[in-house]
DNA sequence: TCTGGGGTCCTAGGACCC
DNA sequence: TCTGGGGTCCTAGGACCC
């Protein structure tokens, strides 16, 4: 049976998960920012129609935020990816076949569910909505790419109340004709420019064009991508996403670094953060690469080093890891230079229980095995955690989040208290 | 003063081989 | 004098996604 693909997407996600929490949000306008309270990540409804843009650097309009009354907030993972869980187990209660698609989408099979899928899907949304808090949209199509589309417009089309269905092709017509072709998935802003450049404007004008054209323009994934919006499956639904290739932790630092140790601790801090990753699925990594750099708004030449290392034997301890990325920042480091983020980024990844041994291997494999397991349990819990020397305690060059709300299900000082009137 | 973080895939070009 | 061409592997960079 072909499958018919329902993308279900939580509308303003980082907004809505700080409304959750606080109902004298309703109805204003909200922020959320990135790390280091940056720049803008998520905004709600009220915050689009004042044109608050996204992506854009918070300093440059906190004037605007005045002015407006928008209500701004650091961006709060913990919270954030724990609603996520709540949404995806709800919705998979609603289909035998889901991907996880991000931390807010998940693409699920509708194929066989015997009602009208609108009437479907409007139980599911009713039912996230009622057991989790947070509003979705729904874009129903034969193929991802249809379904993405039909998202976009649910959310634009009052009417539609958050739900869109393409399946039906009289329908594509007229929706696709509303979708600038950069919004298109797998397009892009630049991709967008090009086909805008011989006159492809619209997700319409996209799926008629000559194939062998746009291959040529935007490769084989274009290509794809035009297949799609004629209802051509190319995208399959992924239930059990790959195994990743690679798991990098970077950050910028909240002040500007100028020391050889403080850089080390920073970096120890993100290898220690990735061995915990890797130990999380079960991997070891043969690869592991260190980059440090300076902002490019400085006045002095921006600098970028990285050094790459190959271990001899894949490693998951994170004491070997950080020892590595220690060496590694040892020589990117230069005095004199102002650092403003370093990353680790750990490649050639395998699976734990089949490393092969090495007779000169002088780290005992299952003592230091055991040892993480303990470390690693014990910073499950909430309480203080373990962390290693290197990291040091010294975190000033730590992460600024003024405006961070309580982690409010995920931290028992931070549970929200209800009050009986 | 302050400009995010984490991923994947494709392509082009060079090195090398036969 | 004639000065190939196809294949593979690797890497860097670019583009996309959220």
């Amino acid at each position: 049976m072909n499958p018919i693909f329902a993308l279900v997407d939580c509308n303003n996600f980082y907004a809505s998960c700080e409304r959750v929490f606080d109902p004298r949000l309703k109805g204003r306008p909200i922020v959320v920012l990135s790390n280091n309270d940056g720049c803008i990540v998520a905004r709600s409804n009220e915050a689009k129609a004042l044109e608050i843009p996204m992506g854009r650097p918070a300093f440059k309009l906190e004037e605007d935020f005045r002015r407006l009354g928008v209500e701004v907030f650091s961006s709060n993972y913990a919270l954030y990816a724990d609603m996520s869980v709540r949404v995806m187990e709800t919705v998979a209660q609603f289909a035998p076949r889901m991907e996880v698609y991000s931390i807010d989408e998940a693409f699920l099979d509708l194929a066989g569910i015997p009602q009208d899928a609108t009437a479907y899907c409007r139980m599911i949304r009713d039912t996230v909505r009622q057991w989790t808090g947070i509003p979705v949209s729904i874009g129903i199509g034969p193929t991802k790419t249809l379904a993405k589309a039909a998202n976009r417009l649910a959310k634009r089309t009052p009417t539609a109340m958050g739900i869109l269905d393409l399946t039906d092709p009289a329908s594509q017509i007229e929706a696709l004709r509303k979708i600038e072709v950069a919004d298109v998935w797998g397009i892009g802003p630049r991709g967008g420019k090009k086909l805008q450049g011989i006159g492809i404007a619209d997700a319409l004008a996209l799926r008629q064009a000559d194939g062998e054209r746009v291959r040529r323009l935007l490769g084989v994934n274009g290509l794809r991508t035009l297949y799609e919006l004629q209802g051509t499956r190319c995208f399959g639904l992924e239930e059990n996403p790959p195994a990743k290739k690679s798991i990098i932790v970077s950050r910028s630092f909240g002040k500007k670094i100028e020391t050889l140790q403080a850089l080390q601790e920073a970096t120890a801090t993100w290898a220690a953060r990735a061995g915990e990753k890797l130990r999380q699925e079960n991997r070891a990594a043969g690869v592991m690469s260190v980059y440090v750099m300076t902002s490019r708004f400085e006045q002095q030449r921006p600098y970028f080093n990285a050094q790459t290392v190959t271990f001899a034997r894949p490693a998951s301890d994170s004491r070997e890891l950080i020892a590595t990325a220690l060496a590694c920042v040892k020589n990117l480091f230069r005095p004199g230079l102002r650092f403003h983020k370093s990353g680790v980024i750990l490649q050639d990844l395998v699976d734990r229980d089949h490393i092969q041994l090495g007779l000169f291997d002088r780290l005992d494999r299952t003592q230091s095995r055991r040892l993480m397991e303990v470390v690693d349990r014990i910073n499950l819990r909430s309480g203080p955690p373990i962390f290693w020397a290197a990291q040091g305690t010294q975190t000033e060059w730590g992460l600024r989040s003024a405006r961070r709300l309580p982690r409010y299900t995920t931290d028992w000082k931070d549970l929200p208290t209800v009050r009986a009137r």
